[in-house]
DNA sequence: CGTAGACTTGAAGTCGTTCAACGGGTGTGG
DNA sequence: CCACACCCGTTGAACGACTTCAAGTCTACG
């Protein structure tokens, strides 16, 4: 909530991560008025029914997506991470017909509508990166589909810790086989569609089998090719500009 | 294949169903070049891995958007009705991350993506209304999620026939309780992530409580709010600009 | 008339849920 | 500095939803 120049690095970071862009293009993004807010884990952020005038871009700590059901159970449906624009769809849906969240203490700048859609016209081929961003983001929402709707939690389990790591790698947070996964496995549960209980016992099973180890909230993949074979992970779907190894 | 001039209005119908636009704008969607073919059944449109350079739009009968599991089994992620655009996103995403088929014999018209990218950049508008069609394509795929990771069975159906009932209608496809739904339970259990054995039992259930009637390939909705509520159905995801009663 | 595809049925089996309880670490207030 | 509370992770056992397999019916269509 201090230092304010990271921000636009941030997002043109992760925009060229999947983009092309010019300098010019870029500078103006590091340009744009943000506003700086540090959160708690597990605050609302944007809730379903609102109306936002601003965007919110995720610069420190990691965010979701989520809706919940009448029971109150909670589906997480996308996990952002720092350079992330998890509600950039309220630049042309008025009301949100989801929440967001922080999943870890976070650092969010926020961004006006107003702002955002000046330099879209003024850069037209910001506004296809934008909208780029977004289609990028339903890729993913379709590959989560797949895996929740076919696939079995142990499946589902290590293809969401794989999409994660080459995910975060994408934007050059980790390099190494561990990275820092500040997430309950609750929240895990959430996001795979299966209990808590039983997210605890995959976690079992996985690192049972060599495939992870945890301590604290860093998580180390010990064996990467067989994490994916074992996730049916095809990276495809990131959409990511090179093919991180 | 026959009649080319119903296509553009098609499109701009569902367009404005959603997003208002001029009535030059609108012209300009009429006058573009569209390739219009017919094709059967169950046949692949576009297959994961391509890279179109067109994008195919529906003008009668139902598509879906659809990726396969190793073990060969189907996730639908979503289903397209005339006047829908199922691979908009290959306009900036330049290799598919998913497969479109038709659900029943379709005719659908091919648009280039040079003709989309120019009318793009003549009229702005309109690229924020295409813009828009993607998101609320992403916010459909996001009740989905909720509906196959945290619902039972029977409610996922009876939510999946609320959706569709209320998109039919508002591109004024219907306008009583009965509509024809070419769609095998198969392609249904798809669609919710349940086996087909069990998709028929849901339809039995369904059945027996009066909910909905089936004859053929024509469904009529008998209780339309006992069928709401018995699917936690809220229709904000939807996005329509005019709620339908 | 025959065949293929869609729908239907029963029974057995599996994966994941639910409930209930306990352990361990961490932070906070007395 | 200790005690307590809380959250997270862990465990066992019973239950339930959905799957799988296998067979049989119905209908449409060539």
């Amino acid at each position: 909530m201090t230092d304010e120049t990271h921000s636009p690095h941030m997002i043109s970071r992760r925009l060229e991560s999947i983009f092309p862009i010019t300098d010019e293009e870029s500078q103006a993004f590091k340009e744009l008025p943000v506003q700086v807010v540090a959160l708690k884990a597990d605050r609302d952020i944007v809730s379903i029914g609102d109306r936002p005038h601003q965007c919110c871009m995720v610069l420190e700590g990691f965010t979701c997506v989520y809706k919940l059901s009448q029971a109150g159970k909670r589906q997480i449906m996308a996990l952002h991470l720092p350079g992330d624009i998890p509600d950039l769809q309220s630049l042309h849906l008025a009301v949100m017909d989801n929440s967001i969240a922080t999943i870890s203490p976070c650092t969010v700048g926020f961004i006006q509508h107003a702002d955002l859609r000046r330099i879209c016209e003024c850069y037209p081929r910001l506004a296809s990166a934008l909208w780029r961003e977004t289609l990028v983001d339903a890729a993913l929402m379709r590959e989560w589909l797949l895996n929740i709707g076919q696939r079995d939690s142990f499946t589902r389990t290590a293809h969401l810790l794989c999409e994660l790591q080459m995910r975060l790698r994408a934007v050059a947070l980790i390099n190494g086989p561990a990275f820092d996964l500040p997430i309950t496995q609750e929240q895990m549960a959430d996001a795979v569609g299966i209990s808590t209980v039983h997210m605890n016992r995959v976690f079992q099973a996985l690192r049972a089998r060599s495939l992870i180890k945890r301590c604290k909230s860093e998580v180390t993949i010990l064996d990467w090719q067989e994490l994916q074979e074992a996730g049916e992970f095809e990276p495809h779907y990131l959409h990511l500009r090179e093919a991180v190894a």
